[in-house]
DNA sequence: TATTGTTATACTCTATAACTATA
DNA sequence: TATAGTTATAGAGTATAACAATA
């Protein structure tokens, strides 16, 4: 079948298994969230920004670990489907503070249930005992470690 | 610190995992292979194609799960760089199949060291009981099952 | 001078469509 | 007609540079 050489050389390779696994994630994670007309990316986006506290573009760009200017777009679609609302912010009139609408916040709870059940259905080949383990790993490996951070380097 | 809502809001959400996960290792890959002038994706298509059985660029993108046009600029780069030659098969004249050269088997065995070295640091953080467990989740939830392939759907 | 949001632009990765040569 | 390799082109996703408004 698929147990020569070759395929080996490929699903021992972590680059290769990390970006097929989060490719295959992204697709289920469309398809789930398709009925809502959003993906996991702006859902994310959408639940950055319905924190306690209204934030800038900048703020939640810095959360989300994109350039400011990426943020513009991402903000652009999210408003164009009605679901935040920019507003000048009175104290720094530089500042836009974004924050969702009521047809947003909305969206957010459902869509949120739709992703929840995507993340469980798409975990289900492992077996119980491995999954929290599993998740852990991944919140361990996604934080650069203290002495590798660009600025204390 | 980053322990608010906002934070939480992302660092549980699988996709954001996965996508973070597999930045930091390419880039942590990226530099453990920069002194061999590869990244770990060319370094990956030129172990498949160091195959027992010389193959054909559309087997080497088959394996890899490209598109056949992207298959030719991974082999224009590999080619550029002295590590692979392109020969035109007598048998089937359509087909170019594909070896690396002597330096191209010889960056592969230096450079897969390098690699290797790379992903046992890259995994350091985590609990030496945790490491195979991650490893064989990240196989499991790579491979798409059965009853959702598109053929058999 | 520095910062926020914005626009214009560019770069990477990848795919689709159309072409050439072979089958 | 169909397939392998190629080229041209386009669409994501992201970043850098430059500008206007504001601090």
């Amino acid at each position: 079948m698929t147990g020569d050489a070759s395929t080996a050389a490929l699903t021992s390779r972590l680059g290769y298994l990390l970006k097929h696994v989060h490719l295959r994630f992204t697709e289920a994670s469309a398809q789930a969230l398709a009925p809502f007309g959003v993906d996991g990316r702006e859902l994310a986006v959408l639940a950055v920004l319905a924190a306690d506290r209204p934030l800038s573009q900048m703020e939640a760009a810095g959360r989300i670990g994109v350039d400011r200017t990426t943020m513009v777009a991402l903000v652009d679609a999210l408003e164009g489907k009605g679901l935040v609302a920019r507003r000048r912010s009175t104290e720094d009139r530089r500042r836009n503070t974004v924050q969702p609408t009521a047809k947003g916040q909305e969206l957010l709870r459902e869509a949120e249930q739709a992703r929840a059940e995507a993340e469980r259905r798409f975990l289900t080949p492992l077996p119980d005992a491995d999954r929290d383990g599993f998740l852990r790993a991944l919140r361990t490996l996604a934080v650069v470690p203290e002495d590798e951070r660009p600025e204390s380097g």
